[in-house]
DNA sequence: CTGAAAGCGCTTACAG
DNA sequence: CTGAAAGCGCTTACAG
């Protein structure tokens, strides 16, 4: 009962023969545009039914310029931040019928480059980057002519003219110091994940990105005198067993700190895990919180206080902002979401 | 010192204009395939740059019919084996010059249907399927004339003629079951993910994807005798809390399990959180052991016994597998990788 | 409401 | 080694 043409998928002449209709028309009655008689569209559906006719999105998008497809480049999918992100931009896009390419660039700025001349050329209609960089920036400024519309996720860079959709981390670092000052705490260590850094060293790299810089600065500024000698302070490459060696150097110190802010989901395994191993008892020897509330912070015992950021709304608003821009060219506007501090176990009150 | 072809990006047409040559040497320049002199290569190559020429990827795949991207349908991209796995996947087929587009299904059918619809639309190369379902896979089997080559990842189905790279989970879970016999438990309790079920049931859902069988199955056939009533057993939806009820209800049996197996990250925290809950010990009290090796897991006091798949492997694996089907369209393999069980603290030789 | 024609930006044979 | 022509499968004006 088929109507096999040849061998090949049937394309849109192979329903318009069927239907007796020009191309045109069946195109309009398939595309759900321009205008159709209910008989001749019904006529039409029918025999791309008949046909299992698949539009070609390739030639749609070549030919309305439209791929209806967004270009996400991340740092690091694997780790909880981005892939619950990722999720939410995926649902948020996939409800306005667009699709996502993802790459995966490990801080590396050169693969960061790669990713966008890729994504470019696949000619996304818009593009969602974690940049590693915030000041080599070229080729986010579309070294090319009719620029592709562009939001930052997580992280700003160092020009007026991008946009972006991040959360306040300056206030959220200052707030969760002050919250370990207010409970007595005088010694507050810091472990900072820095993708910059080979190991970790204890002052900050010159280029770091703007969440690093921000959650540094804001620890900063609300650290006590007392803490502010760098000698609790590490900048860490970002996975667990680099930061488990930096925190063991801090809670070997002479005066160890009885609290430590870790800037990440694996800055603060690697401090549980120092701990762990130096018999230090978390929650009563040490105090601990964490930026981001990964899923097993509070299945921890104790459960591990942390600096809740808005991961899935940082998400969405970066797909709706980057709508926006796609349908406006000139449309500019950037947000900073607040994040929570939720005080579990891991703090203790001195 | 440009040539702006008025406003638009620059088109293979300007470029080989501003060379002086004809659009097919100039494809054949920058396409890198062909043959020019190198004079001419240098010349268009040159006018390329000053026009910050990119191709049209669209157009390149109508024409040569390949569009050097891949689908990847995954259940849940939050979850630590598929976000590990996807960061494979897109390491090893960018590698080869191909990009990644990720749906994400939640396990639901009619979802994976939309998704398998929209990127054969896209026509993509090739498509990695996480099936939600062992017997619903008729969009699977290409309700389309010529098919696109397909490999599912994690989860068989039950046809023969779909090819997959998994883990062998009924003998991981026999392993992991025995291991605990040896060490003396013999009141074993199970905590299975099952997306298919609300909440949680004591009872094996009727369809269940082919994990669950298999990892069910396989702990079932190694459980002593005194496990096997099914009072320990529950089959919870996939994530924490839900888990967590279950694991409760489990815990407060009359004369409770020594021992559980749970059959993934979420169901693994769910145990803890039940049993922190009940003040319960894990490693002296409770024993337990975890599919997966999510990053936490090491770091758990005490460190949490899991069984380690190889998660990259598995989507490295699933890639290249992939790539061989797309050069040859008659050639078929599947994958069963080895698991390995790794013992840590969770669990205690009675 | 429907159709004939042109064209999106490339690549693919086919000549030379 | 290079070019002229055709065509991938659609959509977009433009007529009627």
């Amino acid at each position: 009962m088929e109507h096999p043409p040849n061998d090949r998928a049937a394309t849109l002449v192979d329903v318009a023969k069927l239907a007796k209709v020009s191309r045109a028309t069946a195109a309009r009655a398939l595309g759900g545009y321009g205008l159709v008689t209910d008989a001749t569209r019904e006529r039409v559906l029918a025999a791309a039914n008949e046909l299992n006719y698949r539009v070609n999105e390739l030639a749609r998008s070549m030919r309305s310029g439209r791929s209806l497809t967004i270009g996400v480049v991340v740092a690091d999918i694997a780790n909880s931040f981005f892939n619950t992100a990722i999720r939410a931009i995926i649902e948020t896009a996939s409800g306005a019928g667009y699709q996502i390419l993802v790459l995966n660039t490990d801080d590396d700025i050169e693969r960061e480059r790669g990713a966008v001349r890729v994504l470019t050329e696949k000619r996304v209609d818009g593009l969602i980057v974690v940049p590693a960089s915030r000041t080599d920036i070229a080729h986010l400024k579309g070294g090319g002519d009719p620029e592709v519309p562009l939001v930052l996720l997580d992280r700003y860079v160092d020009t007026d003219d991008i946009d972006y959709v991040i959360s306040d981390d300056f206030a959220a670092a200052q707030g969760a110091i002050q919250e370990l000052e207010r409970l007595g705490h005088t010694k507050i260590g810091l472990l900072v994940a820095t993708a910059q850094v080979r190991e970790y060293i204890p002052a900050l790299p010159d280029a770091v990105v703007s969440t690093v810089h921000e959650r540094y600065c804001g620890a900063l500024e609300a650290m006590p005198h007392s803490s502010r000698n760098g000698a609790w302070v590490r900048f860490s490459r970002g996975n667990v067993d680099t930061a488990s060696q930096a925190a063991l150097e801090i809670l070997q110190e002479e005066y160890r700190p009885t609290a430590i802010l870790a800037t990440n989901e694996e800055m603060a395994l690697g401090v549980v895990q120092a701990a762990n191993n130096l018999g230090i008892a978390i929650g009563s020897d040490l105090s601990i919180i964490a930026f981001d509330d990964a899923p097993w912070a509070r299945v921890f015992n104790p459960p591990i206080s942390v600096i809740r950021r808005p991961v899935e709304a940082l998400g969405s608003m970066a797909v709706r902002l980057l709508l926006r821009k796609m349908e406006d060219s000139t449309f500019r506007e950037s947000f900073k979401l607040k994040a929570e501090l939720v005080m579990r176990g891991s703090v203790r009150q001195l």
